[in-house]
DNA sequence: TTGTAGGCGTTATCAT
DNA sequence: ATGATAACGCCTACAA
């Protein structure tokens, strides 16, 4: 940069200004000034800018290492977010932590980050609790059980379940059951996404003739094959599925058709906050309410940059994406008598 | 660290030379200048340190934004590299690019990046020639075309192969046939796994009786379903398939199920170089040769930090790592008169 | 073994 | 509109 300004007969100060137009340039300097870079192929330095500016410009996405969802919409979350970031001047770099506790205060505390991407919250998540004390700016990707003081994104799952049910009753189906997932059994109670899906799903099965049936399994093929032997056994005659677990689903169909129940002819089934590339991998293809992997990235970087960057106006951002249908081979109007 | 040293009594030099290891330290005043750090709760700043030592510690992965695989490998993969990074006190941005031209450039001219890994690598990858240009440290997740001179972690697609070919054989199988992955078909003749999973199949099948039979089709259950009867048509006969293309091995094992073959008992599938959490989701389970996501991710980040650390001792380092077979429920002897 | 002091390359304040 | 210059917080010869 002193080479820059030498070039340009500049001071480096000037060079700073139209680099980043923080000071009014007179236009002759800064074509003065921008063609001196040009010849010298001149960068600057983000780290030297991030020490002076006590601005790193690097944003982190924490997740847990183990219990990790394979699905594509991982990949299209990290993708999403990456590139957002670096639309927006950022760098986003990548931590897997094991325990909940503490290992998240290194990040933070070494000023290499500005800001933190939470995923996989829990209901009641200590990292909160950890990031809210230390001070650190972060966003969520999923919801606390009192999310009203803080910025987040997450899934809505309460009008993506409606959208499910809605959907099979327009297929005549009444008799719908749901199956959840579940690691171990631990999680299952303090889950976001499972507790709201099943709150919902009860309410609105309260509403209507046909009984509630929930589930829940582990994430395995294997899980979702013995869950349809289950199913069967709780509820002879239903005939709609909707499968939160990505991974049971393709067992459950299978797990059906070993039964003697053909999908979609006797039974139907959705798979709710599904990637579309897995849902086609199934034979019949699933029908599945997409999770907005994409959108979810893009919003959970601009929401936390927005804080970052003073913008975030009138309280914290909150946002809601319901999951779109996806219609597949999975899914048809109840048969007779059904 | 002012602040440290005052408490401690010493100067800022000896808490820098105390907390890098970097010259001998008194037992006596590093005890006093540690209780300092434990007492303010100190925590060095990274980016000053980055800044003053022209080292950040923070490495790249560079991969293509579209064009990506979805399975499980990746994720593991990410997460793996980015455990083993931070292990070694190094952090793991994330960028995803999309066109195969400079604005890698831009990463590491701004300093903020001590090396990268290259996923994805093409036979001829014009990144690997940018990155040679700039001086950039950088590691290869796959091989070029001739990969002598550069350091590299790969998949030795050439034992996979010949053991996928030995597993079939000792089933009692001889009509074996190839599927592999395009997308387009521009990459079809300059993606590294394919052309050598493709050499060394035509090699080893050239020794033996049963002709030589490889299709490639779309990585899609759909391309599959379709590569099922075009492999059909092309062979009759056949007994086996091997499958390296994740996607269509689904729709593979469905397309023969339509055309009235049973797997595995009319057919064997093996999936190579797939991930078994994706193998785990057909119905029946597929046999696989399980891609070493993990093991890639840390290695090719030891291979990086050894490079930046001037630990590459004798050259470059080279790994190649084969697929790991996972049996499951899609291969079976051959029936007979097969 | 420990201290002193000069950078590292920008940003940002205060003059001009 | 532009220029000097003091931070930013740490590392690292060089001295002691």
């Amino acid at each position: 940069m002193r080479d820059v300004a030498r070039l340009a007969d500049v001071s480096v100060a000037t060079v700073s200004f139209t680099l980043n137009n923080t000071k009014p340039v007179a236009p002759a300097t800064r074509e003065r000034v921008e063609q001196a870079i040009r010849d010298l192929g001149f960068r600057r330095n983000e780290v030297a800018r991030a020490l002076a500016s006590k601005r790193s410009r690097v944003l982190a996405v924490l997740y847990p290492a183990l219990q990790h969802r394979f699905g594509g919409t991982v990949v299209h979350f990290f993708t999403s977010a990456a590139r957002r970031a670096s639309e927006l001047g950022y760098n986003l770099i990548l931590s897997p932590i094991d325990n909940d506790a503490g290992q998240l205060g290194d990040l933070t505390a070494g000023g290499l980050v500005d800001g933190v991407l939470l995923m996989e919250v829990q209901l009641d998540d200590p990292r909160v609790t950890s990031l809210l004390q230390t001070g650190t700016p972060f966003a969520i990707i999923g919801r606390t059980r009192e999310p009203d003081l803080l910025t987040y994104v997450d899934i809505d799952f309460e009008t993506t379940m409606a959208a499910s049910i809605e959907y099979l009753s327009n297929l005549g189906h009444t008799r719908i059951a749901l199956v959840t997932g579940s690691v171990g059994s631990s999680l299952l109670t303090d889950y976001g996404p499972v507790v709201r899906t099943e709150a919902t799903y009860g309410a609105i099965m309260a509403t209507r003739d046909g009984d509630a049936v929930m589930i829940s399994c582990d994430e395995t093929p294997a899980a979702g094959r013995d869950a349809a032997s289950r199913l069967i056994e709780a509820s002879p005659d239903l005939t709609a599925v909707i499968v939160m677990n990505e991974q049971a689903a393709f067992g459950l169909v299978s797990g059906f058709r070993n039964l003697g129940f053909r999908v979609p002819e006797d039974i139907s089934v959705i798979s709710m906050s599904s990637s579309a590339e897995m849902a086609a991998m199934s034979d019949p293809t699933l029908t599945l309410m997409a999770a907005p992997g994409v959108e979810l990235g893009r919003m959970g970087v601009d929401a936390l940059v927005d804080k970052l960057e003073g913008r975030a106006a009138n309280g914290e951002t909150q946002v809601l994406l319901p999951c779109v249908l996806v219609e597949g081979e999975s899914t048809a109007r109840v048969r007779e008598g059904g």
